[in-house]
DNA sequence: GCAACCTTGTAAGGCGTCCTGACAAGGTGA
DNA sequence: TCACCTTGTCAGGACGCCTTACAAGGTTGC
């Protein structure tokens, strides 16, 4: 205690709190998911998982969400055709556009995995109290929806939330 | 809201929501950095910084605390010691063993980043409230140390905190 | 209709971060 | 002393992401 004036910065980062909590997080969602049919599905896989709707969309859309290159994106979508997750299917109105969508496959994985997800959170509102982690859920959307809107679509235009 | 109750689950994944707020977190904290004399720090060094102590530590000690290999701990520390913020001295006790230590200006970097972190919570604190950031905090802080206790030593040995 | 320009997706190659396997040198306990 | 463990390093590879370059298809203005 006489030396505690010494470092008066010495709490842990916040960054690394959040660095921990997502990685015990996902950790929590991928031992879920093990169990299940699905389970060839890596975290890389998410960015096409969170933001592809069922009647399809192009790869610089999801790219653009996602905050990575078309490349990068075209990479895993490669994958997830491989796995049977998703197809490209030509654009009707543009031929240079194909149209990314969920096989029926990947429509249950995404319901499946959205459904974990879902799961976790209540695993872990069961071991922190509700009302602590609604609260810290809250303000995160605050955040997120702050500082990076285009990654979260639904919390950016509400509207679209139940579409 | 006719559809509604055909995605109980389409809430954001928490995990989203963490890695938006880390990333976020991290390029301010970034962009500060990017101002002082340390700007060639990159994250990955931080599994060094956030660790090592004035003394002096072993890589196997900091590579458990990382939760990392040695081998990867071993490169990053190789980088920090070609660009001068450590130094590997021997062990006096051991001959197989060095002990990692930050030079001078390895002290004066870790010092800067502990308070570049500081303040950025301070800005996030302006920019949120001061009651939800601190709770969020004190809740993340909980997990970690119940999630993850090997990498918030800090938490999990309150003793040793003032160090 | 056509030339100049933009958009969409892909191919090729590279970089950073982390891993596994194998090992030499040094410590440790019977 | 011998068998065994620990410490750190070398070599090689997986993975996720990037940059550069380009062909094919739209779009706009004349």
């Amino acid at each position: 205690m006489t030396r505690a004036s010494k470092k008066p910065d010495a709490r842990v980062p916040l960054t690394g709190l959040f660095g921990v909590a997502l990685e015990a997080m996902l950790e929590d969602f991928q031992q879920l998911l093990k169990e299940t049919e699905f389970n060839d599905i890596r975290p890389t896989h998410g960015c096409v998982f969170r933001f592809v709707k069922g009647d399809g969309m192009r790869l610089t859309e999801i790219a653009e969400l996602a905050g990575m290159t078309k490349q990068s994106v075209g990479e895993v979508v490669d994958d997830l055709v491989v796995r049977g997750y998703v197809q490209r299917i030509p654009d009707p109105g543009d031929k240079r556009a194909k149209l990314i969508c969920l096989t029926e496959r990947g429509e249950q994985a995404q319901a499946t995995g959205f459904g974990l997800f879902a799961e976790v959170e209540k695993e872990w509102i069961k071991r922190y109290g509700a009302e602590r982690v609604t609260q810290m859920r809250a303000l995160l959307e605050e955040i997120a929806a702050n500082e990076a809107p285009e990654a979260v679509p639904e919390l950016a235009r509400p509207e679209l939330a139940h579409v």
